[in-house]
DNA sequence: GGCTATATATAACG
DNA sequence: CGTTATATATAGCC
């Protein structure tokens, strides 16, 4: 596609192809994403990939909408449903644990590795959670940057002549 | 956006907007099947309008792909450990689901995100500090699998032949 | 994972 | 709805 080609008829490469996946996945929820907060909609996605993994995303969140989908208007109208225009607010919070979330807080600046010891399973799985974790982070910089980016947008729409 | 720029803040148009979300969502679901297509995955998409109006895509189905999901979401509860998928394969973003892995693990794992309430900056030089840590924690597992493949090269040089 | 050359997607127009 | 000028997405590399 771009780049030159791609054929991803047969294997190609096993290893190539779950890249692949991944980053159209990526692209794919990004897009979910944009237009559930450029146009207040509620949307879940949900992906099995060939080999069986779940991958999901959903706003405000993958139960809620399912659970409007299946037909329970449980409490999905934690959304603007009704008003002229938006407000709503997206939050992750779901279950913070206040005593790490602020003892991690103060230590997250100096990131240790160091005397921990990590044998070397312990450490892949330090990396996976590091770059989960980064993935995170991102994630909501991308969101907070579009909300922001928005908000410039409509204040100079009306700012300006 | 393109050819020009784009305000969708207030309602600008109540007509240009459903336009442009029909648009989107269009968009959103070809993004879906071409996944499901070149990759041989299962893709249900489920969207609820602002106005509360519902348009699903699914491959096989929306219902099948649902259900795989109520079901996988059940029986998520196998206890111990694994043997590979699911929580550090899991997308973040706006993903549901309660996340299992902080239980049980050490706190270094859990690095909580959510609950921490960090500004855009915090979360910038947060974002940055985790790419170090990563490069850090990748580099000496770089060092300690170089360092066993050649402790393994020197026993089979004298368990060899 | 980040970068970059192309391919896609799409907002405004006709 | 088709076209076109831009904005996005992403394949191939590193």
């Amino acid at each position: 596609m771009t780049r030159r080609k791609i054929k991803i008829d047969k294997i190609e490469n096993e290893d190539s192809r779950k890249v692949t996946f991944s980053k159209r996945r990526s692209g794919l929820f990004r897009k979910a994403r944009k237009l559930c907060t450029s146009h207040d909609a509620q949307i879940a996605v949900v992906t099995f990939s060939l080999a069986g993994k779940l991958f999901s995303f959903g706003l405000p969140s993958v139960d809620s909408v399912v659970d409007r989908f299946l037909g329970n208007e449980t409490n999905s109208s934690s959304s603007s449903s009704n008003e002229s225009s938006r407000d709503n607010e997206h939050r992750p919070s779901s279950s913070s644990k206040g005593s790490i979330a602020s003892k991690e807080r103060q230590s997250w600046r100096a990131l240790p590795i160091e005397g921990m010891d990590l044998d070397v399973d312990e450490l892949q799985q330090y990396k996976a959670s590091l770059e989960v974790l980064k993935s995170n982070v991102a994630n909501q910089l991308e969101e907070i940057k579009d909300r922001q980016a928005r908000t410039r947008d409509f204040i100079g729409l009306i700012d300006a002549p």
